[in-house]
DNA sequence: ATGGCCATGTAAGATGTTACATGATTTA
DNA sequence: TAAATCATGTAACATCTTACATGGCCAT
């Protein structure tokens, strides 16, 4: 079962009865581009998760597309609890994956009078990024889950953004 | 030109000419789980690299298997230091990847007498691991660039800890 | 000389991306 | 009614994972 369909399990039991679309739209509304939920990843994801019975599905109603809605089934309910249940999967497998850090790490490759605009945009990339996100955060005030993906992704950027700092430092001298 | 590719470049310019199990090793040794660096994905895209231009390859002398050294060619160095200049792309593709929150989202799946123990066991993993990077960090007296992405993933993990304290306060509330 | 690690690779299969095709519905 | 958006899907292609196969090197 890979992250993309455990994922779509959740957001399907979230989203109660509900069409591939608006699986589809959560993922492009996020603001990680990691989760690009692209048309041909979600829809063959989809009918797997239908085939193997963890989602349940029928014709919308009064729509003359072939649209039809999405809900858990009790398998998938189940399928989805014990992927968020302990045992979680080792701490490698659980810390963040930070795409700048692994571009910083060859940044010696450039030379020196170059790598200071890297930071630059780095950090304006990411602060125009966190202002963004803030914004999210404040206008949501009814769901606390969803406030904390907000929050966690702020503390998350902050913290690369804290890490840009010291790596001017560092290459200011070296 | 996908992530996996332009690390590898990086690599290859890092450790001078080395062999393709080099590279595998970085990533095996690497404490993130993302890049497992599995022989199937390295030595296909360490071929795609040499069809392309972007790495030269000579036998290595005195070793009776097929074993070859690796080294850039100047496309592979145009190439590694134009990943990694300006224009970077987007925030949303800069901000990181959270494996931990990405379940945390659906935690309310879960009967609340269980969500506790989802977050004690995380807090469980993300220290230990954060104690064998310190480790590393202690360990790493020379090279500062690597001392740098040492001090990012601790930064990053301590976010995510920051995060899981919060998560736990608001759980308790609701 | 044999067991364990070093080292290179391949095959089968699943997954994901991009681009395209199709048609319904809503909005200006 | 024209344009935008909703909605579903497919085809071609590249990539990645897992598992396997092969054989050299090295220490006991």
């Amino acid at each position: 079962m890979t992250d993309l369909e455990q994922i779509i399990l959740g957001v399907v039991g979230e989203y109660g009865p509900c069409t591939a679309y608006r699986v589809r739209r959560v993922f492009a509304e996020s603001p990680s581009g990691h989760w690009s939920g692209s048309a041909g990843a979600i829809y063959p994801a989809i009918s797997r998760l239908e085939r193997r019975g963890l989602l349940r599905s029928q014709k919308k109603a009064g729509d003359g597309r072939s649209a039809r809605l999405y809900r858990l089934s009790p398998g998938g309910g189940r399928a989805l609890r014990n992927w968020l249940s302990p045992p979680l999967p080792d701490g490698g497998q659980l810390m963040p994956i930070d795409p700048l850090r692994v571009r910083i790490r060859f940044i010696k490759r450039l030379p020196p009078e170059k790598r200071r605009a890297v930071i630059v945009e780095a950090r304006h990339k990411l602060r125009d990024l966190l202002r963004t996100i803030v914004q999210s955060h404040q206008d949501e005030r009814d769901d606390p889950v969803r406030r904390l993906m907000h929050s966690g992704a702020i503390l998350g950027v902050k913290a690369q953004l804290a890490w840009l700092d010291e790596v001017d430092r560092v290459l200011a001298i070296g």
